[in-house]
DNA sequence: AAACCGGGGAG
DNA sequence: CTCCCAGGTTT
């Protein structure tokens, strides 16, 4: 093991931060917190992975459980095909295989979170590249644009013999969420700063990613019926949850005809994506039907924030009174 | 290779 | 406002 290796176990050693899975060896909830922090900052996903866990403790309760109740709890926490997925793969197998490679062919399991079950829960000897691994290794080694392929080439080979291949990965993560931060690296506190070749230029390694969020033009219908809110479930963006119509702008009159009534303007509310930006021009109506309780169903937060905006107006237009209508958001947590 | 998929915190 | 986070799947 060169002398690096060792800076860096030793500093992660003394350092680590007590995440709640780190105290963990059940394969399940390596795997529930991986899953989690998929894109997901660490902050974000620790209040999911304990709510998650405290209703489904094991595959099995995963398993026995269905869709809606798991995106109820995932509701908030967003990509929400990972839940269904996650779901999915409890009714695949009985229990989560033990190797890199079968954990890989698993829904929702890519090349990192099946590294980082294996080589967490299983010990084995793979290595896990996520961001933060991406953005250390390049660094470290002045790698302006490495590909995945050649970071986990490179990652595999500086395994170190006989150290917790799961614990080295999680230094090496650790030091790229802690100390070599994306766009402020603490460098006179690393660890590796005297072996770290990029030091002197960090911000071209690697070299950050274009990425453009172009604006999209919606409208959402809120229909106040005698119970409720007419929801449907939404299927393409956010599949699996519900929420009331929403569409391209161009369609309202068409949707407002084949519902019968004559909606108004409420609000705008916008909401952004990772590749989008959009802007939704709300309109509502009181409906001729039933509806039904919104805070029943899982709604992503973009459904929250319309409705937030439309039913204060609307009830206050004396349309119908809701059931716990608050006046602003829905259901917080 | 590029598009798609949420939400939130930091700067 | 922009950036990006313990990514994966689909086309």
């Amino acid at each position: 093991m060169e002398a690096w290796q060792k800076a860096l176990l030793a500093w992660y050693r003394q350092n680590a931060r007590p995440l709640p899975w780190r105290k963990e060896k059940d394969p399940y909830r390596i795997l529930v917190s991986e899953v989690l922090l998929q894109q997901t900052r660490v902050a974000q996903a620790i209040p999911y992975y304990h709510r998650f866990l405290a209703r489904f403790p094991t595959l099995k309760a995963l398993r026995e459980a269905s869709l809606e109740e798991v995106l109820r709890v995932w509701q908030g926490a967003g990509y929400y095909r990972r839940a269904e997925r996650l779901h999915r793969l409890s009714r695949e197998v009985e229990a989560l295989p033990p190797s890199f490679a079968a954990l890989q062919e698993l829904p929702g399991l890519g090349p990192y979170t099946a590294a980082a079950v294996a080589s967490v829960a299983f010990g084995e000897r793979v290595a896990a590249v996520d961001g933060n691994v991406r953005r250390v290794l390049s660094r470290l080694f002045a790698l302006e644009n490495p590909s995945p392929r050649e970071l986990f080439s490179l990652a595999q080979g500086l395994l170190p013999e006989g150290e917790d291949p799961g614990e080295w990965n999680q230094a090496l993560m650790e030091l790229g969420a802690v100390v070599c931060l994306p766009r402020k690296p603490l460098c006179p506190a690393c660890p590796l700063a005297a072996f770290c070749r990029g030091r002197e230029a960090w911000a071209r390694y690697p070299r950050p990613r274009r990425r453009e969020a172009p604006e999209e033009g919606l409208a959402a219908l809120v229909l106040l019926g005698r119970r409720g809110v007419y929801l449907e479930r939404l299927a393409g963006r956010f599949r699996g949850l519900y929420g009331v119509p929403l569409f391209p702008e161009g369609e309202l009159e068409a949707r407002a005809q084949a519902f019968g009534v004559a909606p108004r303007y409420l609000a705008e509310v916008r909401h952004a994506l990772t590749h989008r930006r959009l802007r939704v021009r709300v309109y509502g109506a009181p409906w001729d039907g039933e509806g039904e309780d919104p805070q029943a169903k899982p709604l992503p937060k973009l459904m929250e924030k319309i409705l937030g905006e439309a039913l204060p107006l609307l009830a206050h237009a004396g349309v119908v009174p809701l059931p716990h209508a608050e006046p602003h958001g829905i259901k917080p947590r």
